[in-house]
DNA sequence: CAGTGGTCTAGACCACGGG
DNA sequence: CCGTGGTCTAGACCACTGC
């Protein structure tokens, strides 16, 4: 929603767009059914291949079905999420009308450990940032954040005060993005520290989000363990056949 | 791996289980690069269109990258789970080497509750089937599944014996299979009957995952909430510029 | 049976990365 | 600059759904 559509993007994102609006105004539904990708395709002035990468993303987002022999089906009302809001504690904290605070509480580089060198895929002689980090949702602590980068992110990460409340808006504005993510989400007790900072008391569950971002490229940017107050949060997963990226793994 | 590559396969999804097979076999990696589309093209002897929705599937599975100008990359070895699996507790413990059980506590038709009719979209007036359902790792109190069927799952699923490993594996033998599923991932607190089958105190804190699972038609199927003993499993989630499944909410 | 989405082809041009 | 992947076209045939 907002911004105007901008002319650099092309055609089939457009046109998803424009689709999910729809949606959102219940045009069409919930389960009822869109035009077909010919009607479409017509309508819009473009090729039926347009249409499908128009459509696949609809689908990908658990937006519509899709069945051979029948039309598709509206489900239910759009979640409008992105990759951005996932990405960013920040941005989220924002969409949801809430105001993110970080508080950067420690930060030193150090020689990378195995657990590090394995994620960031790095040799064991590379030095890496460590940085912790609170953040604030509308003043109420919500989350304590260890973060791992690797040299050259670390070397942007290192000189930002430590109020800065989006990392992720500075890198993107130094021309680092993340394309990738992958996430594993767990049960975990509060340490002293996290206990200290969060104000709960040692021993409480809080829920554990570790995140390895990759850049377009598939090089690491960063590696990071999130620890939030229990009843602030949940993690919501679409998954299909088309696509599957949930699973579920035994701790160990 | 094993079974042989079936004829009825669509080729672009044959040749994603090569490339997948090659990938594990280090044949490029990781770190190294795919030959070009056009190459691939030419091995394959399909069109380019062919080997990118091949890639498509790669690349939502997290297991290369893909940038304008570069040779596409390796990133780290296979995950290799897949939507059945994640769809069955039965099929997940198996594929990890364990053995999966499951006892039906109590199982009855009842009226709806507002939230059932929401979540399974039905109307006030229809009953439902709800069963209690006890998980077990070999033999280990694992997960306590509270279950909501519409009418015709719980026709299918209400006769099976309560000892049942599989519920999934039946409705597919009945015709009834899943396409989409949304899940939802916290934290909450044991409550008195969660204690008394899984073993653990009241109060004690639990990894919770509500989900709703619809039929290739987008109907609901199935409306469940899962309760794990903390330590015994994770969730594993990847999302990417491509695909973005996942969402973070403010518990309500 | 007609209509629909799934697969596939053989082209084309462009935007970007890296030498 | 060249090679690469990203986008797009205009066709074709098939598999399936639902009448």
């Amino acid at each position: 929603m907002s911004a105007m559509t901008k002319a650099g993007e092309p055609r089939y994102r457009r046109i998803a767009e424009e689709l999910r609006t729809a949606i959102a105004d219940h045009a069409y539904g919930p389960g009822g059914r869109l035009p077909s990708e010919e009607a479409l395709a017509a309508h819009y002035e473009v090729s039926r291949g347009t249409i499908r990468q128009a459509l696949m993303l609809l689908r990908h987002d658990g937006l519509v079905t899709s069945r051979r022999g029948t039309r598709r089906v509206v489900l239910h009302d759009a979640p409008v999420q992105d990759f951005a809001e996932m990405q960013s504690f920040a941005r989220w904290a924002r969409s949801i009308g809430e105001t993110p605070q970080g508080t950067v509480i420690r930060q030193a580089w150090h020689p990378s450990n195995p657990d590090e060198q394995h994620h960031l895929r790095i040799t064991p002689t590379t030095p890496v940032l460590r940085v912790l980090r609170l953040r604030h949702l509308s003043n109420r602590p919500a989350m304590l954040e260890r973060t791992t980068y690797p040299e050259p992110v670390g070397a942007i990460v290192e000189p930002l005060p430590p109020d800065t409340v989006s990392v992720t808006e500075h890198l993107e504005r130094a021309g680092i993005s993340v394309a990738d993510a992958e996430h594993t989400i767990d049960l975990i007790r509060a340490d002293p520290e996290d206990a200290e900072h969060l104000h709960c008391a040692v021993g409480d569950p809080l829920l554990r989000e570790r995140r390895r971002s990759t850049d377009p490229a598939g090089i690491p940017l960063e590696w990071s363990e999130d620890r939030y107050l229990p009843g602030s949060i949940a993690f919501v997963v679409h998954n299909s056949l088309a696509s599957t990226p949930l699973t579920r793994h035994l701790n160990s």
